[in-house]
DNA sequence: CGGATCTCAGAAAGACTGATATGC
DNA sequence: CGCATATCAGTCTTTCTGAGATCC
């Protein structure tokens, strides 16, 4: 959980406010720090409701792109692809969810060098009750009326588009 | 730098419809989930220019704050409390500025207990760098227009005084 | 005294580098 | 052969818990 600062004024603010008095302009500065401050905000929400599943956000993301595919298993390049996350990164993420039991490792037939993480039957389940309780939680994003959770995704994907996210057509 | 995807579509957008699909409303689930992605493209860039000052953008904004304050120094427990960092954390920050030679410890005059964090000469001189250096990159955040940070500013705003960053009126 | 401030030791997660085995 | 796919060892950063020293 984030410590509530409670703080008698907005500390991102009150620094833009001393920013335009020294640098110039501070929207995007503000802008930028508070997409940093409302993911603290969301990941902590996160990991406290997936802690009772054995299960960090960054693991969910993966069980969940396990169970969107039609056979349930994945190249561990495909997952690093999808999450956007580091090689080793997933190679850490599946060993410990194959320790938790949620996944195992396969051969790929399709490729020698490959493996596939496939999500097991205790995954599944545990994707329902993880899934569940991110739902109840709105994502943490209860406070954001539907109008808002539209146009921060348009205004984000701007910046995802411009970093490279898709190249193609399509979307 | 982050690396670039590439992919022929965008796997946040893939990822709402299949879930849509599966779960039902996807609005916040892509909302939240573009907030992470964000926040990792933005971090990588800032730390990528801070990188040649022996800086980290957690670095940075702590001698930003101390450049903020009258005196140049604070007590180690209100730039956590401004920057929303565990005290271990700001602990571990000031280490590594002192080290580096942008910041020293001084005892605190009104309380025996505290520490205050003061700036160095470097330090001023290398948040000038640093903050040029932010401001020529638009803060990761060129691809949108002056609307667009002002939106996602007041947007994220709500979710952060729902969590309780700001306790009493003023703003 | 109880409570606040800070530090330290240790654990955990994730991101990354560089090297390696293997197979395309 | 060069290149791609993991994996491993090790480092770094940040976060957090729990304990303690110090002082209000």
């Amino acid at each position: 959980m984030v410590r509530p600062l409670g703080l008698p004024f907005d500390p991102i603010e009150r620094a833009g406010q001393t920013w335009e008095e020294r640098f110039g302009p501070a929207a995007a500065m503000r802008a930028a720090t508070s997409v940093f401050r409302v993911q603290q905000i969301l990941l902590a929400r996160f990991d406290e409701v997936l802690r009772p599943h054995e299960l960090t956000f960054a693991r969910y993301e993966v069980l969940v792109l396990l169970t969107f595919s039609r056979t349930g298993e994945l190249p561990l390049k495909v997952i690093g692809s999808r999450l956007m996350v580091h090689p080793t990164s997933v190679t850490n993420a599946i060993d410990r969810l194959v320790v938790a039991g949620y996944v195992d490792r396969r051969p790929n037939p399709a490729d020698g060098r490959g493996v596939l993480a496939g999500i097991t039957g205790a995954g599944r389940a545990v994707v329902e009750l993880g899934t569940r309780a991110l739902t109840e939680l709105d994502f943490g994003l209860g406070d954001l009326a539907d109008d808002d959770l539209g146009t921060l995704f348009e205004v984000l994907r701007r910046v995802r588009l411009g970093a490279g996210d898709v190249s193609g057509a399509d979307s």
